[in-house]
DNA sequence: GTCTATAAGCCGATAGAC
DNA sequence: GTCTATCGGCTTATAGAC
């Protein structure tokens, strides 16, 4: 079977993101991931070269969708600027509360990675935030809102405090806490009735 | 030496806490730490029940002084509330551009453990960032600042999320970014010539 | 209380057959 | 492209001497 190599491929990232997540990087091991995707642990280094690559694109494969998610999030929710922030920390609250929740992979791997600052996963990582950052001071933008990349930027921050907050507190009380914060930000900002 | 007991424990604590912090609750090898502390395996395993027990007590260690040191910036800052929340963010943005930052211990462990929810150093993290939200809130009431609880959380989110992007962004912008976005929600409920 | 020595198994990665 | 088999080293934790 020539052509299966991508579907074998596909086998294994799907495995090792599901462990990743799951059980954190450095928990899962290679062995772990190769039976989880039905492959010996010699064809999963045919197709990555190291753990660590398996590692960066397991990020990678998360980088569009959930980009897409927070899109959709924003995009669903009628009224202004301010609503539709706020909209996108509801919805990361109720996610938080699915029994399998664990966080933001791009964090919980850059925290795992620490020590290792050059590491390929922490730059994915980074990037996938700084297009957060851009689509969301887009959107602000075009509503007119004021300072958008600085206000993108406190956004971002804040969201990410809901995302490790939840690896303390198991409730989403402070999820919705920082909705609440993003929402008073934004709306000090927005043009219209409650503007300057 | 029979009352060389606790230098020991402190020795190997110390060790502990240095090492973990700097490369990782997983990444760092019993072996290591003991070697770290000048003693060996069987000794550490003397003072210390378990690896996990270690990582408890390395968390326990930094609690006081973690709290310390917002207390002494938000007390050494000079005018109102909003300036000394401020300031506690500007202190972590100075601390983060140390080439040994690494990011906030408790939030960084409870990544790593976030596939063991019921774990001990889970609970000391939790535990930790409810005593810097009360004591927050209770500075913010005593200046008759409004809504202090619900600031105090809203800060605290943002704060962990300024510790968080560190791991990510190696500049400290994010961290000032936050400060700002801090200083701004305090203000919106400080009394004086600003407020309502 | 601290040591040497070791258990018993898992780690990432590779050799070579087919 | 996938397999079986294995390398050398590291893992947490323990046995028993002193």
């Amino acid at each position: 079977m020539a052509r299966q190599e991508s579907n074998t491929r596909t086998a294994i990232l799907d495995a090792a993101g599901r462990l990743f997540y799951a059980e954190g990087i450095r928990a899962v091991s290679v062995d772990a991931v190769a039976a989880a995707a039905g492959v010996t642990k010699r064809t999963l280094y045919y197709h990555f070269t190291s753990k660590d690559e398996l590692i960066a694109e397991y990020l990678q494969s998360r980088d569009q969708p959930n980009l897409n998610l927070f899109r959709k999030w924003f995009d669903a929710e009628a009224g202004g600027a301010a609503d539709k922030v706020h909209a996108i920390f509801a919805h990361v609250a109720a996610a938080s509360r699915h029994p399998k929740w664990k966080g933001c992979g791009f964090l919980r791997t850059a925290a795992e990675l620490a020590n290792m600052p050059g590491h390929p996963a922490i730059a994915i990582g980074a990037a996938h935030k700084r297009k957060f950052e851009d689509w969301l001071a887009g959107e602000l933008e075009s509503r007119s809102v004021l300072e958008p990349k600085r206000l993108a930027r406190q956004i971002q921050v804040l969201l990410d405090g809901a995302f490790a907050t939840t690896l303390i507190n198991r409730n989403s009380d402070y999820v919705l806490a920082a909705g609440d914060a993003a929402r008073s930000l934004v709306a000090q900002l927005e043009p219209g009735p409650s503007g300057s």
